[in-house]
DNA sequence: TTTATATGTAAAGTTAACTTGACATTATGT
DNA sequence: ACATAATGTCAAGTTAACTTTACATATAAA
């Protein structure tokens, strides 16, 4: 785990379109639903290639969701 | 290695950025000149955390280094 | 009360990102 | 001719992302 430099917004964007649940969110992403969970967590950071899927679940570019360092 | 839908510009901005060398861009970001040869290759593509570091040394955002599906 | 949906948590296994180390090639300069 | 810097490539090892499975809790609806 270590310490994560890059945090996100999946939570709270989750909420905000169409309160998708974290299953369809995995789903449209195409991972299972407790990596979702994870990184809500913070517990790691994403693959590029996932953190491009989320980003486009949620139509938005990456750094509409993902940030690095201190928000 | 797989398929890749994820793409950079790395070689082509180390060019552009005052000619740096694989190893002086490994440096900036951290990591060996190992994983920016394989990145240029297009071997893996990076971690996001790796990514933002790399975007970060190009005083570049994202999606400006990388890019999904075809360019 | 029972059923279904959404979320939380945990542990073991797989895979891909990244490291380490080593050697080859090419080009530039002395 | 020799040295040095930049890049290419290969192989084995480590670690973290991601999967799979399983069970627990909470809420709301029938």
């Amino acid at each position: 785990m270590g310490q994560h430099l890059v945090g996100n917004h999946i939570r709270k964007l989750r909420f905000n379109h169409d309160e998708m649940t974290q299953q369809q969110l995995a789903d449209k992403a195409g991972v299972t639903r407790q990596t979702i969970v994870a990184l809500e967590k913070g517990n790691y950071s994403p693959s590029l290639e996932l953190a491009f899927r989320i980003a486009r679940a949620f139509g938005l570019s990456l750094e509409e969701v993902f940030f690095y360092g201190e928000e």
